[in-house]
DNA sequence: CGCGGCGTTGAACACGGTCAATTCTTGTGG
DNA sequence: CCACAAGAATTGACCGTGTTCAACGCCGCG
């Protein structure tokens, strides 16, 4: 992991689109505190691959992921591997207040995280109600997420399951162009930055039949597959429906 | 729902051996707010069957379950039924800082909960830090409760699911049992309150596989089924092991 | 005593997993 | 820029698991 220290980094990096959760918490610091704050979170880039914690571990450090993709993975004895959840640009990771891992964080790109000392990170939101408040939502965001993945993998059919995933990317990409999709225009356009493998371990599936259930849509209508990675959504009426309203309603 | 207010009400419920979260953040309140919040705890009795919060809802109370059992459900548009959580005894709900309900609540037994005013709720968490902090600790928890059941059902099999449920009830029983269960001992016995039907929701599988997995684990020795709703689980090490440590480790 | 739920069992079939072969993509070196 | 090789994705055949639909047994209740 190269690394960058010092609050210029920090600026540089938060300077970003992404801002998010990260941001909203500087702001709510008195300007004492946010001056610690700042000084302790450092920039990192991590290489595609790269193992960012081990399971078990106790927490030493509090990530952000500014841009890139890490991965919650669990091993199974057997050897199959099991993603649990993403971690995307914005979100927080790292068991504040909490125990151990219980699995490991992996990078599925190169990605770049601001990180900072989490005994540190602690103390800080010790000393400022508001600032832990926020963190407590974030927490319950995550929460939200994990309970609606249930929900997905509970549905069974790998095509449900498929059309959920795309839908939630698709809401992540919404949310980051800040607008709806203009009608007319080019269809709603995915840059999938995952691996057939890597989708398919986070569906609870294997390459094979996300491949099928795939070219299942596709033939539908509901999608065309430019390259493997390169998807536009057609018809998002019909993925809502095959996905079968999995998704906890929410936004879009 | 059977109502009666008043703290001695709650002193009643509390003097149950659960006490738990909700005991624990009374106990970290100063004497006044302390007052303040004994005042807002209502108890309740929740008929079998009966829907607390419907979907979609605006929470207006935070609950904590006494005794019985709750669970968390999605109904599905073509009618099928998921359960994405339950809520023992011991657990808190009710959204607290956060948005409406993704969900409904309905009640899989006669249950006993005690309820509190959300705005009065989160008002005395806002006047002490110490007991936000320690509600952040429980939904810490939940979160890594409903990331380990993403684990296992993202891991397939029923026979699977079905190991890791049976561990996970037995986990909380040896918990309020407060020991281990002695050697020669009739073997760890599980009373299920719950139907067939409702436990194959909450795997996500069907009330005939739930039934064939059962007896399946009968026939290899691992559980012997006294009746349906009565079950020993006479080889846990053997149940691990089928159950594929789709569990995040942590306690026995 | 008969009805109605629920759990269990059986048979047929669909879906997804496995293994193996084939085609695409992509990155590299000529 | 093209050829080639390695890794991915896709496709096909086959099989195990789970679902579906239907029937049966058990039990509690009217």
């Amino acid at each position: 992991m190269t690394e960058v220290q010092g609050s210029d980094a920090f600026a540089r990096a938060a300077g970003q689109p992404v801002g998010g959760k990260l941001e909203r918490l500087f702001k709510v610091l008195k300007p004492d505190l946010r001056r610690a704050m700042e000084r302790i979170w450092h920039h990192e880039t991590v290489a595609e691959d790269a193992t960012l914690v081990e399971e078990g571990e106790e927490a030493r450090k509090i990530g952000y992921v500014v841009d890139g993709l890490l991965a919650m993975v669990k091993e199974l004895p057997d050897g199959r591997r099991h993603i649990i959840g993403l971690l995307t640009p914005g979100d927080l990771f790292g068991r504040a207040f909490n125990g151990p891992f219980g699995y490991r964080i992996v990078a599925l790109t190169d990605t770049d995280v601001m990180t900072a000392d989490r005994s540190k990170f602690e103390e800080i939101l010790s000393q400022s109600h508001e600032a832990e408040r926020l963190f407590l939502l974030t927490v319950l965001d995550e929460l939200d997420s994990a309970r609606e993945w249930v929900m997905v993998l509970g549905g069974a059919k790998v095509v449900e399951r498929l059309a959920s995933f795309l839908l939630i990317l698709c809401r992540h990409k919404l949310r980051e162009d800040c607008r709806m999709p203009r009608r007319g225009e080019p269809p709603l356009s995915l840059h999938l930055h995952l691996s057939r493998t890597t989708i398919a371990q986070y569906l609870g599936a294997t390459p094979e039949s996300l491949s099928r259930a795939l070219h299942k849509l596709a033939r539908d209508g509901l999608i065309r597959i430019n390259t493997p990675y390169q998807i536009d959504l057609l018809d998002l009426g019909g993925l809502v429906e095959t996905a079968g309203s999995a998704l906890l309603v929410r936004d879009l």
